[in-house]
DNA sequence: GAGAAATGGATCCTATAGGAAAGTTCGTAT
DNA sequence: ATACGAACTTTCCTATAGGATCCATTTCTC
């Protein structure tokens, strides 16, 4: 039981290397893969989505596929008809677009005042990395978007994981509601404007002032969500 | 590509009942049977899980069973050590259930209080009906306080969904709670205080109370974290 | 000509077989 | 007696085959 013997073990570990050659990898890579179909609208939403097909585009067996699919219709990117195959989910309403930032203005800003709380001299530093990650690329393209999305969501996730609630992270991060939003508005949306507030967010919290930060979320999701999003959705 | 035709789905909702007859009923019956083996704690929390033994033990092969553990695996509640098999989650430790009760504390109360700014006759009868489908069951059997560990979720749910938010919704039955506190604590919690203050929730709502509601449902969880569970915890 | 029934195709669902990796056990050398 | 090494067993992971169901097209009848 006890594996107390010192033996060298030098070969696993001789590089920090992750050296993981293949664990598993196929069904959490079709996982992703599906994931990045579903984000890119490659896939167009309500769209049948076949087990076999996809198994034949992606060169695995139809099993991995099932175990993926069923996976993301547990997080509702899509939704299985019992007989009949699986379809990818369809775009958000407007009422659910609602919806979904009135959760996010239940849970974010409360956790950005309990990260200022919580806020220690590592966590600040994650929290200006972040913010610093992301210059703004003057180019407008479809992969800087994107990258653009990508920075938006790590920066939330990092902010609910100093709140120190794992079920706070967790039901934002099941939200997933900015691949919701990417497949929703393909043109730019997250822009300089985003990126000054979440300075100022990560200033707040930096700063310990759990007042300022949770005003400050608070004004991002409220600019967010009625001047960035919702005048697009009637274009 | 363009699917423009779209002359489906008309005839669906022409009934508000499920005509789903009996679709595909392996693998949603295995993910119920599994979720109910883990409840009642036959598979201890910790243990392993073999996909062929699960599969040998229920009858069926391993496929479905495959497909309902990836799918629990995405509910948290079994984690998967990606080529060594599955294992079911560990019991919630004292933080992980304060947690719990610190996010219940952030969508419940606002959830009554929403629910109460709603609240129709239909709903208000739809509440009161759920309150007193529950009678106090005098005999102290486990199938007793299983019955009313469901009307709690049940009820909880329920307020949830008065509330109009499908997003609290789906982030409160994530949490899959009173599965955890099932498992947690075997014997008897749930009680006549329970439904009491339940009667006093339900009423809040149906009068149409906003900041009443969201009293009685916050000192509800209060009392049900810091009275009722925690407690337990250190005998 | 229009509607209904039957047939063909495609897809999903389940079961079984084979290959690979990890854990375990036993034997042997020090 | 202990530690190391090799073979075995168990388990998971992937692939393929067969049975059942649903959708679409065709054909027949009124």
């Amino acid at each position: 039981m006890g594996r107390a013997q010192d033996t060298e073990s030098a070969s696993v570990s001789e590089f920090g290397i992750e050296m993981l050659p293949r664990r598993s990898a196929l069904a959490d890579e079709v996982h992703e893969a599906v994931k990045e179909l579903l984000m890119d609208q490659r896939i167009a939403p309500g769209s049948r989505m076949s087990i076999d097909g996809l198994a034949r585009e992606l060169g695995v067996s139809p099993t991995p596929v099932r175990e993926a699919l069923a996976r993301l219709e547990s997080a509702e990117l899509v939704v299985k008809e019992p007989l009949r195959g699986y379809r990818a989910a369809p775009l958000l309403t407007r009422e659910q677009l609602d919806d979904l930032y009135r959760f996010r203005l239940l849970i974010e800003p409360w956790a950005a005042a309990r990260a200022a709380e919580r806020i220690t001299s590592d966590g600040a530093a994650r929290l200006r990395a972040e913010v610093d990650s992301c210059d703004m690329p003057d180019e407008n393209s479809y992969a800087a978007y994107k990258e653009l999305t990508a920075h938006d969501d790590r920066f939330h996730v990092l902010i609910a994981e100093l709140a120190g609630s794992a079920q706070v992270r967790s039901a934002f991060e099941r939200t997933h509601c900015h691949l919701h939003i990417f497949r929703l508005y393909f043109d730019r949306v997250i822009g300089t404007k985003t990126l000054e507030e979440h300075g100022a967010i990560a200033e707040s919290i930096a700063s310990g002032d759990p007042g300022a930060a949770e005003l400050a979320m608070r004004t991002h999701l409220e600019v967010a969500s009625q001047q960035r999003l919702r005048p697009l959705y009637d274009s």
